[in-house]
DNA sequence: TGACCATTCTAACTAACGTTAGGCTACTCT
DNA sequence: AGAGTAGCCTAACGTTAGTTAGAATGGTCA
């Protein structure tokens, strides 16, 4: 056979699948004996691929910060540079949540087990995290600063309560039961408007 | 001694530190030899009082929330029936923040171990969530009928987007770093007022 | 004082975990 | 064809977990 993306091929089913297992289970309930049986191993043989269970663990969460990062760009990019406060909103939302409740179980994997890994762990996740928050910052203060968005808003506690928000949707969320769309115009309809009545400005 | 309550403050003892453990490190991350050591006796000592791991997290969880509805009820008839919708909002949420970020440990633990328990512990836990996610939608509609809140506003979403925002606050919050009034103001003016630039109404 | 009972401790059990050493297999390349 | 090695497996190690049985302690009350 080829050799050459054989392992990678099995580095990316364990990826995969381990993936799913923290999205579905959290961190400590996931084994690595339940990690290597549904790639098709046995646990030793993990160990050819990863040097431990919280390595795997931190290419998983990197990994999904990429993925809802490149998620949320690709939107942006698809929206030409004059779009109103509205849209960009709506659409970073929407691309947030996609990547969350759709796309990737590496996304999830990332909400789901950030608070619940070991401190190691967690350090070597932050950077990245850090990094696609201070890309939400980035949004939202040209957006503010082209007048999009409400000028005295205060955007870190925006960001905060929309990734707040947008990740606790996964603790409840059923596909089955409403659209990633309904939902993503609802969160930002609220977010944009508020909850002050329209005809008075107290 | 008196032994009338002995039994209750010992077991009321071993709640309040696996409260604390929870809260600091989750679920798996606490071990019933830590409890025990904490609470001054050794581990088998423990089932004296609960019957099990789980149960004892069971009743963390349910006094977690116990706590945060109290604060919040309180702060509420404290208010009086005649406060506008800005005020309600702002009160309610501070009264959230001030049980999960200072007062009570149990609801901490509660916001930051519910998604890590087993299944059993959850399904045990989920009423008493309801039920305050219940007040809160009560507490939302009625502001809204009284024209305090936004007619058209999906309180549903409200709801969850509130809960969202203040429960992630837990993952980063220091108290020396910021006070929870400020906070309490800060989230609520934004979920008020929202991201529109106020001039247009677009 | 002596019986009783509530509470705690000691000591162990079983199960599961992450991890490792060393052997097997089968393909690659000379 | 034979050497080398990449990839996986077997079998075990040491640790820790939740839990339990039974002994010890110490106060209460007849």
């Amino acid at each position: 056979m080829v050799t050459t993306d054989e392992v990678i091929d099995t580095r990316r089913r364990i990826l995969d699948v381990a993936a799913r297992l923290f999205r579905e289970q959290g961190y400590a309930g996931v084994s690595l004996r339940a990690i290597a049986r549904e790639a098709d191993m046995k646990a030793g043989s993990f160990y050819y691929h990863f040097a431990s269970k919280e390595d795997l663990v931190v290419d998983v969460l990197n990994e999904g910060i990429r993925a809802v990062r490149d998620s949320v760009e690709r939107a942006m990019q698809s929206l030409g540079p004059d779009a109103d406060g509205s849209t960009i909103l709506r659409t970073a939302v929407h691309a947030h949540l996609t990547s969350l409740l759709r796309l990737s179980d590496y996304t999830s994997a990332n909400v789901r087990v950030f608070g619940q890994a070991p401190e190691g762990v967690r350090v070597k996740a932050l950077a990245t995290r850090r990094g696609y928050e201070t890309f939400w910052d980035d949004l939202l203060g040209l957006a503010q600063r082209r007048g999009g968005l409400r000028g005295d808003a205060d955007l870190r506690v925006a960001r905060l309560v929309i990734f707040g928000a947008l990740n606790a949707s996964l603790e409840w969320f059923r596909p089955d039961r409403g659209s990633i769309e309904q939902l993503a115009d609802s969160y930002a309809d609220l977010l944009w408007r508020g909850l002050r009545p329209e005809a008075l400005k107290s």
